[in-house]
RNA sequence: GUGGACGUAGCUCAGUGGUAGAGCCCCGGAUUGUGAUUCCGGUUGUCGCGGGUUCGAUCCCCGUCGUCCACCCCA
């Protein structure tokens, strides 16, 4: 015998229909956002060569890889993130834009993980980058974005907070304390560690580059005015766009990819009671080092999982109610349910509702014979806003207006004209 | 990969060393063409799985799998 129960792996998600109106609640918003920002959405495929991922990151990330060996002995891994993809397509492709290419894509990721609050071993990320634009105007749109999307959501001030970071000014911190170009990235290891590490280790591991854990901490804590001229110019730039409330200069944020090389970001709620809502930064090199030198885009770019955006919306109330109320506009099953009033007439019914469907107007029916009550009860359910009686009578029929739980006459011949711009009015006064 | 809590009907949970219950949901009905409420009736569990202790375990012990949470890392 065959085990019976089957059950999704772990860290991997059913999407029933309300889980997945919630989710394309977060599609449209995203989709929405990049679009009036000027982006164009794109897509890369979920399955790639194991190399890409190998080659530009390693570390962390290489053992959280999906990975397996397809049956043409192709090396293979689920994609734990798109952003080298795009680095290979914008490689390929970029000439056949003009510059700088504005690009998003919203796609599924997989890391094999253990799955807690705000992770799975698959989710659903929006990526949104800009390459071809090596000035910190680049950042700041791409930061300007994700504020816009969290207001989308119904976030206001308050409750939420971009930290801006700069991985530049910590490089040229290293430089001026004499630490070699190749010790850079770990020295950036040790302060993306910094409040998260034991304090006796981190002091010892700054000791072997001269450094102490004071100086690091008063670099962070009262860094010099040209420590970063990038954020100086993506603070005036978000300022003029009114957003300038929304951002902190906040050095401690190294992040942890390999491939960052200037400004840094992450998307945190108020309290900081969970993990970053979305983060990115600059990846100058990336696409070089992924066409091994043939193109050389500057680039700059973000992400945002459905895990923790979710959450942090749910846990809002003003921001729940967003979603709340778009479910609740999106929850109607259709326009109008017709009721076979009388099964002899379940043929004129058929051919009624094809009518009605072709015509645009979303109609439903019953699938078996049932009793009228049965059948507008399914009507209330489907939340359909009219019930079209179909019965002896026919081709007279009933229209009923659910909500006033009134009554008009009409005719089969006419009624896709009339139910069209029917539906174009207001029901008319409500009962009570 | 490390650590902690928990695993009883589809869901939320109760319960006892002697092989199980409630509410919700779902389905049907209340004299054959109108949605509420109410009332009546009905389905489902190898009490996560395997082993041990015991006369006997859903309840105790071990393992395993799974879920949740924390660490690590990150969206």
């Amino acid at each position: 015998m065959a085990e019976p129960t089957f059950q999704s792996l772990p860290g991997f998600r059913d999407f029933t229909p309300r889980e997945c109106a919630v989710r394309n609640y977060l599609f449209e918003t995203w989709r929405n956002v990049a679009r009036r920002h000027g982006y164009v959405e794109y897509e890369t495929p979920i399955l790639e060569d194991t190399g890409l991922y190998l080659k530009k990151s390693g570390g962390e990330l290489s053992s959280q890889l999906f990975r397996f060996e397809d049956q043409g002995g192709r090396d293979v891994t689920l994609r734990p993130e798109v952003t080298a993809s795009l680095a290979r397509l914008a490689a390929q492709h970029q000439r056949d834009f003009p510059k700088p290419l504005k690009w998003f894509e919203i796609g599924q990721c997989f890391r094999y993980e253990k799955p807690q609050k705000g992770r799975g071993r698959e989710f659903h990320q929006f990526n949104v980058d800009i390459l071809g634009e090596a000035g910190p105007a680049a950042d700041a749109e791409l930061i300007a974005l994700s504020i816009a999307t969290m207001l989308a959501f119904g976030f206001t001030a308050g409750d939420f907070m971009v930290r801006v970071s700069d991985r530049q000014a910590w490089i040229d911190f290293a430089k001026a304390h004499g630490i070699a170009d190749d010790q850079t990235a770990e020295f950036l290891g040790i302060i993306d560690k910094l409040e998260r590490e034991k304090p006796e280790i981190t002091a010892e591991k700054l000791a072997a580059f001269s450094l102490t854990t004071g100086q690091v901490r008063e670099f962070i804590a009262n860094p010099p005015a040209d420590a970063s001229p990038a954020y100086a110019a993506i603070a005036a730039d978000l300022t003029a766009r009114g957003y300038g409330g929304f951002i902190k200069l906040d050095l401690s944020i190294v992040r942890g990819l390999a491939y960052y090389t200037g400004v840094v970001f992450e998307v945190f709620d108020a309290r900081q009671s969970m993990r970053a809502v979305a983060g990115g930064g600059r990846y100058d090199t990336l696409v070089s080092t992924i066409s091994d030198g043939a193109t050389d885009l500057p680039a700059t770019g973000f992400a945002m999982g459905d895990y923790v955006i979710r959450n942090l919306i749910e846990e809002t109330a003003h921001a729940n109610m967003e979603l709340e109320v778009w479910l609740r506009r999106n929850a109607a099953l259709c326009d109008v349910f017709v009721v076979v009033a009388d099964d002899e007439r379940r043929d004129d019914a058929l051919a009624l509702a094809t009518r009605l469907r072709n015509a645009g107007i979303s109609t439903d029916f019953p699938l078996a014979r049932a009793k009228v009550a049965k059948q507008f009860q399914s009507a209330e359910r489907a939340r359909a806003r009219f019930a079209l009686v179909v019965g002896s009578e026919f081709p007279e029929l009933k229209l009923k207006v659910l909500s006033s739980r009134t009554e008009e006459p009409c005719h089969a011949e006419t009624i896709t004209d009339f139910l069209t711009i029917r539906l174009t009015q207001p029901d008319g006064p409500l009962l009570a």
